[in-house]
DNA sequence: TTGGATGCAAAAGTTTTGCACGGTT
DNA sequence: AACCGTGCAAAACTTTTGCATCCAA
């Protein structure tokens, strides 16, 4: 993605088109986990765009508003993680060793929302998957259990 | 759920039986809903059974650490919530109108996280679902979209 | 030009901690 | 008696807000 691409998306959200905002996408959109507030100043700070940390607040949450990037907590991070918004429905698959996050974009629950909606009478607008675990290296690392078949 | 089996509880996870923790767990066993920190402390009080607030946080905290209760966050709340531990896994349907929490029982998850395992090689300890919608009421009052049928 | 965006500082909200005292075992 | 738990106050940490200034449209 390329900053003529964040300035079309921001216009289109009517949103101005400020340096702050644009580098704050592009730390996003090039992160491969997601990021929290104090991240993402650190990293603009790295990247000689540095912005105040309540600008890089303010930046995310209204590109959160438009749906430019989206917002996550985690169970065990009090801080609220952001990441850009690939429109794309997915699940996270959080690593308890080193926090890492990945993308899991299969999902098993349509079915089973219509089935709840039906059950309970709810009008289902969406649903959060977070699954648990050690990764590959971190089942190495705290071999917390031997699941090797 | 009675005093005795709280402090059977307690004491079995070598805690001291306090009349603070006696007190939090029964207004977590009773409460039909998660509940924050500081709902905990008011309803303390309102039981007549005031704690100050930091142990009301510290017991909150040992009680999860000993897998009496159950710590969650939900997307919009700012606040950790905290739920007596019942032993059985289940999932959370949030009405996004008036925040209740509705505990789900059927989880469809089973097969999933074991092809996500090979597939990933992932040791995966567990999941959390958190379904979002409207609640029947809060349908009326919203009607967000009509998915009657 | 003008309304929205930013920087700075201060505040708000939730949760944690240090320390002296009190209660449980 | 020893040690853990509690209350109180202060602090830590994340996030929000007020206001003057600046910048994009």
């Amino acid at each position: 993605m390329t900053q003529a691409d964040y300035s079309v998306q921001l216009a289109k959200s009517g949103l101005k088109v400020t340096k702050q905002r644009l580098a704050v996408l592009d730390i996003l959109e090039k992160s491969d986990t997601p990021l929290a507030a104090d991240a993402v100043f650190l990293a603009l700070k790295n990247a000689g765009a540095a912005a105040n940390l309540s600008t890089v607040y303010r930046a995310l949450e209204v590109l959160c508003e438009k749906k430019l990037v989206e917002k996550l907590k985690l169970q065990d991070d009090p801080k609220t993680l952001y990441e850009y918004n690939r429109m794309v429905h997915k699940h996270n698959l959080i690593c308890l060793g080193c926090n890492r996050v990945v993308a899991i974009r299969h999902c098993p629950l349509g079915d089973y929302e219509k089935a709840l909606a039906k059950e309970t009478n709810f009008y289902i607008s969406g649903h959060k998957l977070d699954i648990y675990g050690y990764c590959p290296e971190c089942r190495r690392k705290f071999a917390p259990e031997d699941t090797s078949e």
